[in-house]
DNA sequence: TTAACTTATTTCATTGATTGAAAAAAGACT
DNA sequence: AGTCTTTTTTCAATCAATGAAATAAGTTAA
């Protein structure tokens, strides 16, 4: 059955409260008064949601405003112990885990190697496991969290709680969501990671103001996040932001038979290695991580450098391409890849410049986010949290 | 100031209002049984609205419906004279203009020589004629028209109704809607010209039933327009769909200084034509159209059927990018390039296959549809129609 | 100390769209 | 003419937003 979305006084009321509830959150702190001003609705409305959300411990009173010739406003600012979120971001090799309060900051945060990934029952039970560790080294029951909610790479169907694809741990179509949700009696929320740092950045990050971003995150992979009229955008079926399959044309000399490569072929984590490999043979014992690399290029040596400039150079025209397709208002560049600093970034820069179609980077502002293995654990933390702040009007509509 | 959609009755009897008269369209002809039914809004609700909806003459009774045992269903649909769209397209050296009803069937037809391209007030004056002329021989007065629509190639503000740049007529922030607004004293919109394309397809044509397409035309440039959750995607400041500027790399022979290109520059109609000149110099006077080119193929030249063959594989290449990270569910191949046939389209699926990641295409529906000088002065026009159809819930908050 | 003043917040009567039950309408069949 | 079934309209109840009026809470001046 087609579900649309009709107007009735339930809606009216979750509109207003969702509203409300976002504005707080994106304000920090502030009155009555000036949600009234911001939200545009009446003084009874705002005053009895306020109410409302108060008797709920959603938010508190916190103390007296400025004086401003008449009575004090009382500042008001989300409950940070409204409600607490599990995140677990699975590695290749390992799962990092964190819990995290209601405005996403980390409570508490430890990894684990990941020991079974083809038998599904055992993952889950260990998962299980070290999820009450940290709750209970946080000193947090587990009834006082929203939910948990994991993030991986690949392509994930997150209405359906289904890992479509994941590459890295060779699954297709399993039903991830559902099997911890059985074993912890708890909603579980599933999401590919760079969807869930693109939400941490939303929700409290750099994205907060901004109604169309997007995150590209350098790593292991090539990934985007992309934030369209203040939602994450899915794709139809989950799949949006396999950037890193982006298709780019390469020069006669690749080994691509028909002359094309992708982007994560030429410039993601490992490319860089393989490439430096291929220039200097002699280098394949030694280098094996992207801090060796850099280290390298600290040191002097030019094929390192060339290695992840040529790797920005790919990225900065790939990332021009998404400029000038969707032109956001703000890019964030995240990941791993990023401790390569100006060796990558500057080419970077310059070929996103370069490339972007006249005027339209004027516009964009744009933010370098170093990310390490406590960003992925709250990006999925943050997962959670976001179901509490979403908007009662997602789709629109959706054809039959 | 900031402005979010907050509920109230007004937005509620406008949701609904707005809910039935989209599903009506969608539905060409439908009971209130089934309008309550697909909606899920009571009785009351439906049989009220819709009396709203006859009374000003939206929509129209046009007789009952099968005998099912009872009362038989009174059967609606929209009232094809319930207003009337004039659409603008402006084209390199001329204006085509076509007058449509509220279903977008097109009425009447023409064009003209632009003779005033830097002159804005004879512009102005000169549209104002051909549309008094297009109303005139279609027998349909001024005021009932909703409005006019006018489209173009570029980059467009289109909430302010400005021309922010149009390559082909070397404007800059021309504000035109103002202009022809206020000699016409009717409303004035303007958009894209793909976007507009998309647009129709949207509302009256293929993109009907779904709420993630996108559509890419191929002629003198190459667009792009994107429909995300059944809302046209404008980019923050109505530069999205520059696709024609998206980059590729390019092989060492080519003449760019750091070996990339645009798409536009590799893969438009004019670039298969200096392709084919670059090779066959002698071709250089006598081959000026692709139609020239499809000739040529059709008669076996080889060097013909080759520049086409390439230029689908770049198009190709670039749509399974755009399908990679929008993961859109049809994809509609449109504009006058269409008229190469299977030359282009059959390696552009072949390459729209080849580079889509994984099985991401597999849910995807993939149309061509021609496009002709009409269908883009149709679009201008269903720009107008638009308005009427489009959600009062645009815009689910703005960043401040 | 008290009265006057200013601003913030709460209270409350009014409004009006949805809702769903009941009534009415419309036709076919016996 | 009466019965039956289905569709559509009518109408009383509900409840959230609205905004004016009342109240709260403080400062300042007398």
């Amino acid at each position: 059955m087609s579900k649309f979305i009709r107007g009735n006084r339930d809606l009216v009321k979750a509109m207003n409260r969702n509203l409300l509830l976002n504005i707080i959150r994106r304000e920090g702190q502030l009155s009555r008064k000036q949600l009234m001003e911001i939200s545009g609705l009446s003084v009874g409305s705002v005053s009895g949601i306020v109410a409302e959300l108060l008797a709920n411990h959603w938010i508190l009173e916190i103390g007296e405003g400025e004086f401003t010739g008449g009575r004090r406003q009382t500042m008001i600012k989300l409950n940070s112990s409204a409600g607490y979120a599990v995140g677990l971001k699975l590695m290749e090799d390992r799962v990092v885990i964190a819990v995290t309060n209601f405005e996403s900051t980390i409570l508490d945060y430890r990894q684990s190697p990941i020991t079974s990934r083809s038998n599904y029952a055992q993952l889950v039970a260990e998962l299980a496991v070290i999820i009450q560790e940290v709750l209970d080294t946080s000193h947090i029951a587990i009834d006082q969290i929203f939910g948990i909610g994991i993030g991986l790479a690949g392509v994930i169907r997150s209405n359906e709680g289904i890992v479509h694809h994941s590459p890295y741990f060779g699954w297709r179509e399993v039903p991830l969501a559902q099997l911890l949700s059985r074993q912890i009696q708890r909603p579980v929320f599933i999401e590919n990671d760079v969807n869930t740092l693109t939400l941490t950045e939303q929700l409290f990050g750099a994205g907060r103001h901004y109604s169309d971003f997007v995150v590209m995150t350098i790593g292991r992979g090539i990934g985007l996040g992309i934030v369209v009229s203040n939602q994450l955008y899915q794709g139809s079926r989950g799949g949006a932001g396999e950037f890193g399959h982006t298709v780019l044309l390469q020069s006669a000399n690749g080994n691509h038979p028909m002359g094309f490569t992708t982007l994560e072929n030429a410039a993601s984590d490992p490319a860089v290695i393989t490439n430096l490999h291929r220039q200097q043979p002699k280098l394949r014992q030694s280098l094996k991580t992207l801090a060796d690399v850099v280290s390298l290029a600290d040191a002097g040596n030019e094929s390192a450098k060339q290695a992840l400039m040529q790797s920005g150079e790919f990225l900065g025209a790939a990332l021009a391409n998404i400029v000038n397709i969707l032109n956001p208002e703000l890019v964030i560049i995240s990941g791993e890849g990023t401790i390569a600093g100006d060796y990558r970034l500057q080419p970077l820069m310059t070929a996103l410049k370069q490339y972007t179609f006249d005027g339209l980077l004027d516009d964009v502002k744009i933010v370098v986010e170093p990310t390490d293995d406590q960003a992925w654990a709250r990006g999925a933390a943050s997962l959670v949290i976001s179901k509490v702040f979403e908007s009662p009007i997602i789709e629109v509509g959706v054809a039959n």
